[in-house]
DNA sequence: GTAACCAGAGACCGTACGGTCTCATCTAAT
DNA sequence: ATTAGATGAGACCGTACGGTCTCTGGTTAC
């Protein structure tokens, strides 16, 4: 790999916590160039905007987030107990990329226009959905999860109630809305969704 | 009232979509100068920062968001029905102030350090929250939720799940996650909450 | 070894930001 | 009607921003 291509993506990884932790206009300049000891030469050599780094970021952040999040999982036979175990790691992996969820985030921070971020977050949370669309799947397919189980919905369900958790654990620094939430899925996957 | 206050208060309703559509650092002073019509001068007479402003202009655009919210729920004599009709009303009459959920909106653009505005993002879930939990008493000692009801749990359960569903319906611009969670939180209101 | 190229430093640029200050004008109490 | 105080305009200030450009030093292919 040629050298620049190393530090390329060098400074994606270093400037991957500050756009999550201060969002796109909060990370200045500066601070990427504080973390990644570069001066703004050396940082717009490899990328063409700052938006550019962002977006590589976001996905850098994205992807880390998301392997910690379905981590062990295909170790796990029961689909039903696929999805509490993706719950699990969802409450209990956190801080992969400080700064808290980088698609909650993301998503909030870039909601107005077509931005290349918005793009991106996008993706990620139609990324997300589609994976946990296709567990669904699979239990309804192997007679693991009730036959009506609406997969769509219930992919929603999950992402919506966790990242909904996330946001009031922040404000409140309490672990309180990531338990209950957990609990309340859990039993809902094992009463309403697994077959009897 | 004397006109300067009569001023400040136009300043703030001018302001809160402001701040709520692109944020503290994005919302710039010639933003809210053209809002509200007023130079510079006109608007830091009755401000000492734009942080106070922030913080006042988010206190109304909650005061908006929270009366929508519980809008006609005190005419609603059964407690689990005032729940239903409170998720109801979040999910119908969104948009008072454009941007989003301010609560959702301040929370995760200001969740570093103890910012004015995070407090004042901070007292509106607990306001909220407690709402919502006397609401669950109320229904425990009428009878008309079963006595094991976790009033707390339930209530952060209730909201996560609905700023997270505001979360996907932003970015994803469908209504679905809204319909999804209202339809999830009504039939578990009314199956596991509601006594028998 | 040498030549061609790649990588990074850092001075520089224009712009826009939040905030201050002075002064003219308007309001309202007497 | 007069006047003291409240109000707002807008010029002004220092700072920090994203981005560009040139030039030097390092890397890599031959």
């Amino acid at each position: 790999m040629r050298k620049g291509e190393q530090t390329r993506q060098e400074i994606i990884r270093k400037a991957a916590p500050i756009f999550n932790q201060k969002g796109y206009d909060g990370a200045a300049l500066s601070d990427l160039m504080k973390a990644t000891g570069l001066e703004k030469g050396g940082i717009y050599r490899h990328f063409a905007s700052k938006e550019e780094l962002a977006a590589e970021a976001f996905d850098y952040a994205w992807g880390q987030t998301f392997d910690a999040r379905i981590h062990d999982l295909d170790a796990i036979a029961n689909s039903v107990d696929r999805l509490k175990q993706l719950v699990a790691n969802f409450v209990e992996r956190r801080g992969i990329i400080p700064g808290g969820c980088p698609l909650l985030n993301t998503a909030i921070d870039n909601d107005d226009g077509n931005s290349v971020l918005r793009q991106r977050a996008r993706k990620a949370l139609s990324g997300w959905r589609s994976y946990i669309i296709s567990i669904v799947h699979d239990g309804i397919k192997a007679g693991e999860m009730r036959a009506k189980t609406d997969a769509k919905k219930l992919a929603t369900l999950i992402i919506s109630s966790l990242e909904g958790a996330v946001m009031v654990h922040r404000l409140e620094r309490d672990e309180e809305p990531l338990r209950a939430v957990r609990a309340h899925l859990d039993n809902y996957l094992d009463t309403e969704i697994r077959s009897d």
